[in-house]
DNA sequence: CGACGTGTAAC
DNA sequence: CCTTTTACACGTCG
């Protein structure tokens, strides 16, 4: 059967909270970042909002970026309150749960529904539904949101992409090939940076180019299963189901004051990374068997080292592998010194229902 | 096949 | 002078 999903997106979410709770900052340039405690403008920008981005002030950019841009501006920097913001998505995602048969959370701020049967298979009574969620959630919380519909979620979310902030945009089956063919395959959710560089190399500018790309050549370059995703993408062809899924792994990073090398210093950190690991995982009732060192050098290059054990439901409790997999790491990577140290757990079971373990698993 | 490490992508 | 968190695919090794 022909499904009708949507994404619906959160506008500027952090930066939209702030302005409701502070109203002060509304009207100004607002952004949102993690500060790293390294240097006073160490970090990185979370979220700006749309007077932000005017700036050219963009979500991922250096803080330091971002204040020679806002220079001579009334800008308003502030540090994110995951918490706060996680609070408030919990309710909305609620609301979104209330519109459909089947719901997907994606991140903070992000959401699949799928309304195949509650839409009556009509684009129009899907659109006439998402009039309503968008109202529902600016009454409510005051805040505005995107959402794209299409036959899938990929369509969906593509079609979000088109018209935002506040926007609500609708790709009919039909209608899927001229929305995207001209498109740059850049554009194509799913394909980043170096998927679209190694495309251009061969010629691929557009969804189109690549929708008629001989699948054997696309199989040779990316490998069987690269190549057909890329080749569906292209067609606008999606089967993944709305489903939520179970969290796979849960991770904690941060960064050093300095860059170091010193083993009983890094332990330091990570051993209150651990601590703050072990609230998350209480929280969702879960225990893991893998637990993962990360490592982040000088020059930003990621590196992990893991190691699987008898199931604990604390990650404390795997200090002393993690010392032992930092140790070994120092000792065969001489490095010049470690700039952030995080720790992972993963391979997680979870045990009984805990009780109200916030929306995600309540689907 | 399971474990481990890396690369890519997105938020 | 560069954040954080998660997922997943793929290659490799034993």
């Amino acid at each position: 059967m022909a499904r009708i999903i949507m994404l619906i997106d959160l506008d500027a979410f952090y930066a939209s909270l702030e302005e409701l709770r502070r109203p002060e900052i509304r009207g100004k340039p607002v952004i949102v970042c993690v500060y790293s405690g390294r240097t006073e403008d160490s970090g990185a920008v979370a979220t700006s909002n749309y007077l932000a981005r005017e700036l050219g002030i963009r979500a991922g950019m250096p803080i330091a970026f971002a204040k020679m841009a806002a220079k001579g501006k009334d800008v308003v920097f502030l540090p994110v309150d995951k918490e706060y913001y996680g609070a408030v998505s919990d309710r909305i995602m609620d609301i979104f749960g209330d519109y459909a048969e089947r719901f997907q959370q994606v991140s903070i701020d992000e959401a699949y529904l799928d309304v195949s049967e509650r839409s009556g298979g009509s684009y129009e009574e899907a659109e006439r539904i998402a009039r309503e969620i968008k109202e529902r959630v600016r009454e409510e919380e005051g805040v505005s949101c995107t959402v794209g519909i299409g036959p899938n979620k990929f369509m969906a979310k593509m079609a979000s992409k088109k018209n935002k902030p506040d926007g609500l945009t609708v790709v009919r089956p039909d209608d899927v090939p001229a929305f995207l063919n001209g498109l740059p395959v850049g554009k194509l959710h799913g394909i980043g940076e170096k998927t679209a560089e190694e495309l251009m190399g061969l010629g691929i500018k557009t969804a189109g180019d690549l929708a008629s790309f001989s699948l054997p050549s696309l199989e040779e370059r990316f490998g069987k299963n690269k190549a057909k995703l890329l080749r569906e993408r292209a067609l606008g062809i999606d089967d993944s189901p709305v489903e939520q899924k179970e969290r796979q792994q849960l991770s904690r990073i941060a960064t050093l004051k300095e860059d170091s090398s010193d083993a009983d210093e890094i332990m330091k950190r990570l051993s209150e990374l651990c601590a703050d690991l072990r609230k998350r995982m209480e929280k969702l009732g879960v225990s893991f068997r893998t637990v993962t060192l990360i490592t982040i050098d000088a020059h930003l290059k990621m590196q992990t080292r893991s190691e699987t054990i008898q199931e604990k439901d604390d990650p404390c409790a795997a200090l002393d592998n993690v010392r032992a997999l930092l140790v070994g790491f120092l000792k065969d990577e001489n490095h010049k010194g470690i700039r952030r140290v995080g720790i992972a757990v993963s391979n997680l079971s979870y045990k009984e229902k805990k009780k109200e373990q916030k929306t995600l698993f309540d689907y």
